[in-house]
DNA sequence: CTTGCCGACCTTACAGCGTAAGGTTAGTTT
DNA sequence: AAACTAACCTTACGCTGTAAGGTCGGCAAG
C-alpha cells in the first residue's frame, strides 16, 4: 500500500479495510502507528546481509552499496523511513556493522574505520534518497533527477545570468545514466577510503 | 515553531494561534500547508548564495559544504522538508549551479561535472541528514550519531556474534568529532573528484 | 461622495485521522 | 468446568487540513 500510493495514504482505517478487518483491531499486533512505520522501515532492511569476512573489504563495500540500492529501489516510498524514521536497533545499526567490518579488515584505524563508514553511508543514503527522488506521499519533486518534460520547462524558465549552467545542461541531466552515475561515485567514493593495498586483499592486518 | 517542537507541531491551528490569529486566515497567504511546508524549505536555502566564479573550484565547493551545513544545523527540523519534499525550483537549483559551476571550471567535461555534483551533493546531503540525527517529529532516533547513554547500552545488548565490531567500538563512536568527520569526509570526497591541477586555479580551461 | 472592489480576517462545518476504553467471542490451557 | 487469552469488534474523543461563505476596513474609479 504504501509504495503503491505512498506513506500518507497508508491510514489505520484503509490497512485494516484492506486485511477485512476494522482499525482498531491492528492495535492487537500493534501498538501504535509510528512503530508500525518503524517496523516497515525495518523489514526494508532486512535483505541486507552481512557478508562473511572472507570476501575482499571492497567487493563486501560494493555489496553493501548494491544491496541497500536494491532495497530502495524495492520499496522507493518507504526509504525515506529507513533514513528518518526511529527504527529498530538491529536495523539501524547493520549496515554501520558491515561498514565498519570491511574497513577494519582493510587495515584502517578504529577511528578512521568509524569516520570513513560514515562518509561511505552518507554517500549510499544521501545518493538513494536523491535517486527514489523524494517519492514522497505519492507525488513526485522537483530535482534534477529525472528532470520530466514540465520541469525542464521550468528550468529553461529560470534566470540566465544566475543559472547559467544548469539552464544550459536541463537537456543533458536527463541523460547522465543513474547507474553510472552510482557506480563511479561510490568508486571514486573507495579509491579515496580504501588503501590501495587493500583493495583486494581478503582481510588485512591491523 | 517547527524547530522548537519538530514539523508535526506545526498545525494550522497552532501557527495561526501563535500569530494571533484563526486558522482559516492562513489560507489568505498560503494555499496549503504543504505549500507552506515548501516555502519554509526553500527559506532554509535562501542562506546559501552563488559564490562569484573567480574564487578557486575547490573553495567554492567547500563553501557550499559549510553553508549548507549551517543552514542545516540552524533549521535541524526544517531541513529534512529541504531534502525530501517538493520545493520551489530556484530553491532546489541553487545548489546543483554552485557545484555544477565549480566541477566545470575545474576543467570536468558537461558530463563528468553533472555526475560530480551528483555524487558531491548527495554526500553533503546524507551526512547532514544523519548528522541532525533524524530530528524528526520532536524526538531522536536511534543512529550511531549521538550514541546517548541509553542507546549506548541498547548497542552493547546486541548479538555479539553478529554485531561484533559496533559493540566493540560503541563507546568509541561518540567520540567522533562530527567537525572533523564533517570536514575529512569532504576533502577525501573532493581530492577523487577534482583534478589535482584545478584545486587552486581560479577558473580551469575547458 | 459614492460605489465597487479587494484583501485580511472571521465562523461554521465536514470528513478523516490516531487511538483510548471497553465489550464480545472463539479457542486453548489448567 | 473454569479461567485465561488473543483477535476482533463498537463507540467515542480530540485533533487535523480545508471547503464555503460572511464581515469589515481601506483604496480606486465614477
Amino acid at each position: 500500500m504504501a509504495n503503491a500510493h505512498g506513506t500518507d495514504a497508508l491510514s489505520m482505517r484503509a490497512l485494516a479495510g484492506a486485511l477485512g478487518v476494522e482499525a482498531m483491531s491492528l492495535y492487537s499486533h500493534v501498538p501504535s502507528k509510528e512503530v508500525l512505520l518503524g517496523l516497515m522501515a525495518a523489514h526494508v532492511m532486512e535483505s541486507i546481509d552481512i557478508p562473511p569476512r572472507t570476501l575482499p573489504p571492497l567487493k563486501r563495500l560494493q555489496r553493501l552499496a548494491t544491496d541497500l540500492r536494491e532495497a530502495a529501489h524495492a520499496h522507493p516510498a518507504v526509504f525515506p523511513l529507513v533514513v528518518l524514521a526511529p527504527l529498530d536497533m538491529r536495523a539501524a545499526v547493520r549496515p554501520t556493522e558491515i561498514a565498519l567490518q570491511a574497513f577494519l579488515d582493510a587495515g584502517l584505524s578504529d577511528q578512521r574505520a568509524i569516520r570513513s563508514q560514515r562518509v561511505f553511508l552518507s554517500f549510499v543514503r544521501g545518493y538513494l534518497l536523491w535517486e527514489i527522488g523524494g517519492f514522497t506521499a505519492g507525488r513526485w519533486r522537483a530535482s534534477d533527477a529525472t528532470l520530466q518534460p514540465a520541469s525542464l520547462a521550468e528550468v529553461k524558465a529560470l534566470d540566465a545570468a544566475e543559472f547559467p549552467e544548469t539552464r544550459r545542461l536541463a537537456a543533458t541531466f536527463s541523460r547522465i545514466s543513474p547507474d553510472q552515475a552510482f557506480a563511479e561515485g561510490l568508486a571514486s567514493m573507495l579509491s579515496s577510503l580504501l588503501p590501495a593495498a587493500a583493495r583486494t586483499a581478503s582481510r588485512g592486518k591491523r
